[in-house]
DNA sequence: CCACAAATATTTAAGGTTAAAATATTGTGG
DNA sequence: CCACAATATTTTAACCTTAAATATTTGTGG
């Protein structure tokens, strides 16, 4: 399908199609690139401006919300697609507003454990709110029925790019 | 729960445990943000292992080949989608690297005309080739059906939510 | 002509990001 | 017990990114 081929197709053969797809693709890529950049600039500022916070802030509390036992900064890591580095910066300006802390573990002193403090879940639960709706609007151009294909579409992409390995 | 298996090999990412029914555009978000994630870590990796280059060099670069004319660095800024303070400084690593130049405009003394040079051409047609195979790759997972499914999707998307203006 | 707003680009300060090196702890085989 | 690999985090250097402040030039109304 889709394999019309508006030029001479005197010779339809392998390299036209191949470099039919890559075009499919890369203007895909491109196009999704673009949508994630616009919506994420929207939060971005919507962070700022209401909360004076940023996202990488904001979704390290977002995933210390959904594991009310802790995490250790490995974790944080992978959940956050971060490098590790990335979360010592992070965890350091948290910690210092009082919003997480980091606590000893005896079983494993090279790991601490790392908490919302009740400020923090305090704090949290109100942005959480608002952060939803602003997504919620932001993606009120389509109906529930193109959210849902879209939805399932972008699980497949994942699954099948999360297959290749890290990349390297 | 309170013990992390060791084996479960736990997607790590954004998009974690948010299965609430009512929540479905925030789940829609987050996983797109993840998807975007994976391929851009991909593509990230690749240009630095083969290229020695970085995104942000390799899209100011694409832009400027699309446009052989040459663009303003304000141009290039909105196309890019990054603030023009940033283009100010990826523009002097790459006329530090010989690969564009910043033309002097007698019309208007304060825009420069950025374009590539003969070398930035030459350089570029070869990674872009090696750039397209990437992007097909990592998006063989879905169909051609299915990759026009979702264009058309992110399309609706991209026009509503430019649509609500940049935010602030 | 002149004052002044608008447009363009750069600089600055603060923060996010990465890969690689460094540090510290744990676990294991000998 | 000891050497050594594996694990967990931090540090470092380089780069990307932004918003706000600063020139510089252009255009316009008086």
């Amino acid at each position: 399908m889709s394999k019309p081929s508006k030029t001479a197709p005197q010779r339809s053969d392998h390299e036209t199609r191949v470099t039919d797809d890559h075009h499919e693709s890369l203007r895909l890529w491109l196009r999704m690139l673009s949508c994630t950049n616009l919506v994420e600039a929207h939060i971005r500022s919507q962070l700022r401006l209401r909360f004076q916070t940023t996202l990488p802030r904001f979704d390290l509390m977002a995933q210390l919300e959904r594991h009310p036992e802790g995490l250790k900064m490995g974790e944080l890591s992978r959940r956050m697609m971060v490098t590790g580095g990335n979360v010592t910066g992070i965890t350091d300006q948290l910690v210092a507003e009082g919003l997480v802390v980091r606590e000893d573990n005896p079983k494993d002193r090279r790991a601490y454990i790392v908490k919302l403090t009740k400020e923090g879940r305090r704090v949290f639960r109100e942005w959480a709110v608002e952060h939803e709706d602003w997504v919620i609007r932001l993606f009120e151009g389509l109906g529930e029925k193109e959210k849902k294909q879209l939805y399932d579409l972008l699980a497949r992409l994942k699954q099948f790019v999360g297959s290749l390995g890290t990349g390297n």
